[in-house]
DNA sequence: ATACATTTGAAACAGTCGTTTGAATTGGGG
DNA sequence: CCCCAATTCAAACGACTGTTTCAAATGTAT
């Protein structure tokens, strides 16, 4: 039985924007892959942009509620927990999103990189606006695990590590060209999470550099 | 005295392709901030992806070298280099950069950034044709730091690496935003860049996890 | 079957894109 | 000064973009 056109829509969609990013794909690419009329998209969501964020809201609707829960659970569990394990929490929730569609992890971080890059702050301000609290839960683990790390140290490990997971989806077809023998089969995506684990734990675990210098004024305020 | 008009292109060129990537800056943009005329970019370049070539080349030329350079050096005066002063090479010829224009070195890894995710593998395959003993030297550096790191988690981490640095740069104005009281100031380069080095030294210093278990065929091969 | 709202369809809209054209202008060597 | 090449200029090209329009088709409740 053939789906919803609106359905239709999305599942094409999100393969294109993960693959050519948001503005080299046309909505009549789109809609003739998902065999739909063009004015379709314009129909059931207004614009191109209201697409996008439809898109990526797709994926942040399960994923974020399961991370908030599985991060919960192990300030609960764990009065010192270890820097893997904080990073272990986002494990099921990612993986989770392959009940979505096929590959749906993948497409999931590959679209948050171009979310990223392309739109220069629309989504990050849309993340913290409408899932606030579990990304503050984020910093909360890590300085469950790590209490001696200093705020600003704090916040900018944590956007080296988002810089590391999402470059690394984001060109994960690359890889796996590199990587592989054939390259039509993809790079399997737990494989490549497990491995990035060890990294960013021991980044982020990295111990306080001696000349710790404060260089922004809110910084400076703290340290008075 | 009014510069050349092709160097007057480059300039506002770089600037518009890392702000906002290449395929969403239109050649008309480029040449009104210029004030040059618009045909003089086909004239002096050939093509819009000719010109992305030439802005990404200006730099690569003076930081590839360099970067050879201090590499070679670190190879021949430690047999077994810490972790850190491998990346700290990498400091000397990034800030060069910013002896071919105010921000150079911000600019450059923007650039980098937008070349990866936007062209999907030309940029790699640029690199590694033009500058690949340059390129495998890190690779070398690395393993005279960590030679018990297998190949195949070098690989990996040092894609990680990339990920982390890029990624922290293409986002530089956003951060600048966060972390600083006035906006308008730029974050400074270098100190981000002594800051993410403890990071990504710590992370590709990682211990090896047990269950390494091996995904790809040509890793498996390695393994035989 | 009739009436009505929802959805689909083909076509056109106004705008932008990279590129090309051919004439006008500029600048240096004989 | 004159010639010729290099460069600049305004204008137009065809292709593509997101969006709108309005008629046709579809489904649904009466």
């Amino acid at each position: 039985m053939r789906l919803d056109t609106k359905t239709r829509i999305l599942d094409e969609a999100e393969i294109l924007f993960a693959e050519r990013g948001f503005s080299d794909t046309s909505l009549r690419l789109i809609t003739s892959r998902a065999e739909v009329n063009l004015a379709s998209v314009n129909y059931h969501f207004g614009s191109k942009k209201e697409l996008i964020r439809a898109v990526l809201e797709r994926y942040l609707e399960t994923f974020m509620p399961a991370l908030d829960q599985a991060l919960t659970h192990l300030l609960r569990t764990y009065q010192r927990p270890e820097m893997t394990q904080v990073f272990e929490a986002f494990v099921e929730p990612l993986l989770k999103l392959n009940g979505i569609r096929e590959q749906g992890t993948t497409l999931f971080m590959q679209l948050l990189g171009r979310g990223y890059s392309d739109t220069q702050g629309h989504l990050r301000w849309y993340l913290i606006t409408n899932y606030g609290p579990a990304i503050a839960k984020i910093g909360d683990a890590v300085r469950a695990a790590y209490p001696e790390l200093p705020p600003s140290e704090l916040f900018w490990r944590l956007h080296f590590t988002l810089g590391t997971v999402i470059f690394t989806m984001a060109s994960q077809r690359a890889l796996g060209e590199i990587s592989d023998a054939d390259f039509n089969e993809s790079v399997d995506i737990e494989a490549v999470i497990r491995r990035v684990i060890p990294y960013i734990a021991s980044g982020v675990s990295a111990p306080i550099p001696e000349n710790l210098r404060m260089n922004t004024q809110k910084v400076q305020a703290l340290k008075v």
